[in-house]
RNA sequence: GCCGGGGUGGCGAAACAGGUAUACGCAGCAGACUCAAAAUCUGCCGGGGGUAACCCCAUGUCGGUUCGAUUCCGACCCUCGGCACCA
């Protein structure tokens, strides 16, 4: 079929994708003994339409898979739906629709933008999240944890809204208030299950090790967050209970001749007992229980103390030491009690200084003896003990081992590893969630769901109001007879985190139809080869994962210890800001598409109206596309316009992956510009291709474009590797401007030959365009086939290559010399250059630094 | 507050292992085509000086290592992501 005279992506983007569907060209199907590739995108919240962020994620992926497709390996790239979660609850508040219903209808929708943007996706594999068929395997590896001990029950706290009696996510919590009751938000304990991944924490720091297909800072992030700490824990012996003791933990056990206090969090036993004839004491634990649960909002807040009026005894010195409540102190943390240092510690200093508590120095630093305001850092370095009475003049790790010796020796201490990391809450107090298969009998007490009458099915036609868990009042789901003594019984309401569903769908996709948790076909895929998703999930997602990986391993159900072998961490798509504000300081946000950008004549932004009004408005900065910054730009509206390759093309150019890429309208017409540019050249020059090889009389500018675009070829395949997609398509546009010049002699060889280049080198990230020039331009039927381009270092090859001159580093000439010229040629060369000449005469030449290929640096004096 | 990134022309960015800073694109300016506009094509395009050859300055700021630093080291400033119930 003849090639169209004008480029219409609407037209070249269905025809070739309906090619995709008749062939099954993505169906992924294991073959034993074939290198398999499992390209991975982090599967979407099905929020209604697909943002920029999608459309980034899912195109670095599908350029990832059909690079990897070209190079021949068995690719499987899967898509599914993270289909649980609060953004469905927070819909049907405000819409009155039941979360299954918009949640399968945003996929239904979400679905034809994914097809429509042309991935080669392995739809038969496609799952949801809220499916009966997924989530009852959540509650069946939920159950093996629970026989195993992993999972357990303890108490948790959450953010409570007194007023709409409901728990809400950090999310929902403003300024310390609910976001929809305006009340100060408190926080309150209630029983949850648990998983034990801190038994996991010394494993999952190891095989970090071992994860170099990861970036280092990701790494580093999860060796931070999992928080690997030597310390000793501390007995303080008090007489508020008999034979009381009082446990803290330090990583400075050297400094405990320095503990001038010790403080409790609020919720800490000995802080409610000091409380119970104590007005004030109440009062300000209370204070305490207000604002967010948040490590931020905690770490931020004022700290403030206040003395119980009790006291503990120090092990070593027996000396008597105040005890406090502290709003600093976290209870989920440790023992929920720390010995403070003031002299050593710069939290301590400052609360000592604010409430005038005793310091005293017993470490010599760099900064002396003493630790007089204000704070230095040197006052918390390691150093020699002083007026630690038989610990002086020990140095840090002989101190702690002594002290640790003598604490052990009385029974009030032991070297002992701490983690940062805590157990897992899985329990949330919502509807739209796994429901956790418990059951509440009175007399039995928790008991799980007998495997055979899994799944416990969550009704789908529930409404919730924002008041609280709508189970609570479904009494077809909540009554129920208990397994074990057959009396009635009412379900657990609680249903599980939404990082329960995240951490094994990739285990899924491999067998998606199984009849059990995961098969065989698991072993044939995992790991993940490539694994691609936002930055901000560097902690908490993967290391989930990671965790439900090694114990699926250990139940024997996959082989592998790691579920992510490469990891590629793509940055977030930003957008400009333009606003109001109000006279009560409230800004009113406008869409960037409303608004009209004036420039000065050198381009610079000056100003900007809103369309509707013609009135300005003010220029914001540049930031992640939100609701909350109306800065968001529907892709559909790009796809509509210019087609799926043009937007395709203009997310990989913008930008490398790893970096936040800048949304502007501007550089989506280059994208486009460059594709209908391909376009015309092919149909301009169908009938000159394959007309001839190239001869030996070619002209020597011929030869030099076909020396350029191998050597851009060159570049382009490294940058392949590396995933350094924007440097790919500029080759691409490179090599379309050489093509476009060439002239003479040997022209049609080149052209013929250099189209074939840039076709096959583009077409992982423009696939429909490539494909139909391909076809019609009569290289082959499907480009998917076509062998991946390779250097001819034949072309490369060059007589004469030009060399920079420096004189002591700076540039001052050029100088053009035989590819095989020696140094001493070279060095001849360079120092005969004429502007060389001139900043050499009259001075010495010292040395002369020659770089092969590069330049010459003549060092004078 | 703690942990981890980022900062290069008017703008997005490039420079893979310390070796020509600003490739490729956007915007802008000039020209061609057109009755005209759009589209398309061609040329120019970091700042300053100079008729020119060429020179000086410039990769957030200050300092260091080196023949040579956007790249390595130290301090600082700004900014973004995460902080366990948003996903």
């Amino acid at each position: 079929m003849a090639l169209q005279e004008s480029y219409t992506p609407s037209q070249v983007e269905e025809k070739v994708q309906a090619e995709w569907e008749k062939n099954q060209s993505f169906l992924a199907v294991e073959e034993a003994g074939r290198e398999k590739f499992y390209c991975l995108s982090m599967f979407p919240y099905p929020s209604g339409r697909l943002h920029m962020g999608h459309v980034r994620n899912y195109t670095i992926g599908d350029v990832i898979s059909r690079y990897q497709h070209m190079l021949g390996k068995n690719v499987l790239q899967p898509m599914g739906w993270d289909a649980f979660g609060l953004p469905a609850e927070n819909a049907a508040m405000n819409h009155g629709v039941p979360p299954a219903q918009w949640t399968y209808s945003n996929i239904d929708y979400m679905k034809t933008q994914l097809k429509s943007l042309g991935f080669a996706i392995d739809w038969s594999r496609e799952l949801a999240t809220c499916s009966p068929e997924y989530y009852r395997w959540n509650q069946w590896l939920f159950l093996r944890l629970l026989e195993k001990g992993v999972v357990y029950q303890k108490t948790g706290t959450v953010n409570w809204d007194p007023v709409d009696q409901t728990v809400l996510a950090n999310e929902q919590v403003i300024d310390g208030r609910g976001w929809r009751t305006g009340a100060l938000v408190e926080k309150r304990e209630i029983p949850m299950y648990y998983m034990a991944i801190t038994e996991y924490a010394e494993e999952l720091l190891a095989d970090l090790a071992d994860l170099d297909g990861w970036p280092e800072q990701v790494r580093t992030m999860q060796r931070n967050w999992i928080g690997k700490s030597q310390g000793v824990r501390v007995g303080f012996p008090h007489q508020i209970d008999a034979g009381g003791v009082l446990w803290v933990f330090t990583t400075r056990a050297d400094t405990l001749m320095g503990a001038t206090y010790v403080a409790v969090a609020a919720e800490h036993p000995l802080a409610l007992y000091a409380a119970q004839n104590n007005p004030a004491l109440t009062q300000f634990i209370e204070e305490c229980r207000r604002g967010g649960m948040s490590e931020a909002e905690i770490a931020t807040q004022e700290k403030k103390g206040m003395a119980t009026g009790l006291s503990v005894t120090h092990p070593l010195t027996g000396e008597s030491l105040p005890l406090w409540v502290a709003n600093y102190v976290l209870m989920g943390y440790g023992d929920g009690a720390v010995m403070a240092v003031p002299a050593h510690d710069e939290r301590d200093f400052a609360f000592a200084q604010q409430y005038r508590l005793p310091i005293k120095p017993v470490i010599r630093s760099s900064a002396g003896e003493t630790t007089p305001a204000p704070w230095q850092e040197a006052y918390a370095e390691h150093g020699v003990c002083i007026n630690s009475g038989k610990y002086d003049g020990l140095d840090f790790a002989a101190a702690v081992s002594a002290i640790a010796a003598d604490l052990q020796a009385k029974n009030l201490g032991e070297k002992k590893t701490t983690w940062r990391l805590r157990d897992w809450g899985i329990s949330r107090q919502r509807y739209w969630g796994t429901p956790i298969p418990m059951i509440k009998c009175p007399t039995c007490g928790d008991v799980p769901v007998p495997e055979e009458d899994l799944p416990v099915i969550l009704p789908e036609g529930c409404v919730p109001d924002g008041s609280g868990n709508p189970l609570k009042k479904y009494a077809a789901f909540l009554d129920c007879s208990c397994p074990r003594c057959g009396g009635k019984a009412q379900r657990e309401t609680d249903t599980m985190d939404t990082f329960v569903d995240s951490s094994w769908y990739f285990l899924r996709y491999t067998c998606p139809d199984a009849g059990s948790m995961v098969d065989e076909r698991a072993n044939y895929w995992m790991p993940v080869d490539q694994y691609i998703g936002g930055i901000e999930h560097a902690i908490l997602h993967l290391l989930y994962a990671r965790f439900w990986t090694k114990v699926m391993r250990e139940l024997g159900l996959v082989d592998v210890r790691e579920p992510f072998r490469h990891l590629l961490t793509q940055g977030m798509v930003v957008a400009p800001t333009f606003y109001r504000q109000a006279e009560d300081g409230r800004k009113q946000w406008f869409n960037p598409v409303d608004v009209e950008v004036a420039t000065d004549d050198k381009g610079r932004t000056v100003s900007a109206t809103l369309n509707t009004d013609g009135q300005p408005v003010m220029i914001g900065g540049m930031e992640k596309m939100a609701k909350s910054k109306n800065n968001g730009v529907d892709p559909q509206t790009l796809i509509d316009q210019y087609g799926a390759d043009t937007a395709r093309v203009f997310m990989m150019f913008a930008a490398p992956p790893e970096q936040s890429l800048e949304w502007h309208d501007t550089g989506v017409e280059g994208a486009h510009r460059f594709l209908k540019r391909l376009w015309a050249f092919a149909v301009d020059q169908a009938a000159g291709l394959h007309a001839a090889d190239l001869q030996a009389d070619a002209d020597e500018a011929v030869l030099a474009a076909r020396r350029e675009i191998h050597q851009t070829l060159q570049q382009a395949l490294i940058d392949f590797t590396r995933y350094q997609f924007n440097t790919v398509v500029s080759a691409a546009m490179k090599m379309l401007n050489t093509l476009g010049r060439l002239s003479g002699q040997g022209a049609d060889a080149v052209r013929s030959e250099g189209l074939s280049i840039l076709l096959r080198l583009l077409s992982p990230v423009a696939p429909h365009i490539t494909q139909e020039l391909w076809s019609g331009l009569h290289y082959g039927v499907d480009i998917l086939q076509a062998p991946w381009p390779q250097v001819d270092e034949t072309a490369l090859k060059c007589d004469s290559i030009e060399l920079v001159v420096q004189v002591n580093g700076k540039l001052r000439g050029k100088v053009a010399v035989t590819a095989d010229a020696d140094k001493a040629a070279i060095e001849q060369a360079a120092l005969s250059e004429e502007n060389v000449q001139r900043f050499i005469s009259g001075q010495t030449v010292v040395k002369i630094i020659v770089v092969p290929g590069k330049l010459v640096n003549v060092v004078v004096r």
